[in-house]
DNA sequence: TATTGTTATACTCTATAACTATA
DNA sequence: TATAGTTATAGAGTATAACAATA
């Protein structure tokens, strides 16, 4: 390690990663997640095992494979997040009458209050982080960010 | 572990999250990175260590903490980052003149013969993984995704 | 006292391959 | 043979706090 010759520099410019939505969407996503979880004090509400339950109980019976398919969760982790649930008394795993491989999953009643419970502090802290966009803004960017990933439009 | 009473259901709803830009940023974030890294496979081209090399040549000199605030990476994390790229032979650390704390940093000749040559390939990765959209789609996705990063518009 | 960077460590997240059971 | 899920494990990424040197 020498001296350095030249100042520092203050404003960065990233190239063509500045025109890059995939290098855009890796910082914005940081960005807003910092903020979530400042709000949420990440170890109180996980917002992954949120959305997990959140979804399990809007689609009762939903085969884990395709939670984890959708959620980009790969299966040999998405068994362990299922099993730390389920050993917590917050869902079900059942076996699938139809084809006896699969598991579906639902909401306990304990699983049906936690997410009822914490709905509202989730949802505050999800829509602060986004507080710079405004009412359209927020609806054209949920809607390219669906057509990136692939989901349908509403 | 009991026998499910009614079907698998596979297509999901997400409730108020399909609303939520946090998590469609995550989403669409892990879809196009899954894109970029089956292009590149990631073992040949860190991505990330592109990034932090590629900003490294485009502004000569920056401080070590400025650029690991912008990329979101911390302080101790960047460390370990730089004295990797460092032992390496692609990055000189130097100590400011201005600053004796401050870590200034620069590429080798190695360094800048890395990026050039890996340039290209990058590039067309990035390109590719949003090829869902077009021009006018990105070019507002990106304007969308500085806002929320807090970065200043081009 | 505050800032810049480092060290050590623990923890979470993610990826990979081999395996069982069922289709 | 292919699919649904599990297990084990290694590796990457991330967070936290205590610390030294300089401002």
């Amino acid at each position: 390690m020498s001296i350095a010759e030249e100042a520092d520099v203050e404003t960065l410019s990233f190239g063509p990663l500045e025109n890059s939505v995939g290098f855009l969407l890796r910082i914005a996503q940081l960005t807003v997640y910092e903020r979530t979880f400042a709000e949420l004090d990440r170890r109180d509400v996980p917002i992954g095992e949120y959305t997990i339950l959140l979804a399990i109980g809007l689609n009762p019976g939903v085969r884990q494979g395709v939670l984890a398919d959708r959620l980009r969760i790969k299966w040999s982790n998405m068994t362990k997040l299922i099993r730390s649930l389920e050993g917590r008394g917050l869902i079900e795993r059942l076996v699938s009458p139809r084809d006896r491989r699969a598991i579906s999953l639902r909401l306990t009643a304990a699983g049906e209050t936690w997410v009822e419970e914490h709905k509202a502090l989730v949802l505050r802290a999800v829509e602060r982080s986004v507080a710079s966009l405004d009412e359209d803004e927020q609806k054209t960017l949920q809607s390219l960010l669906r057509k990136v990933a692939g989901w349908p439009q509403l």
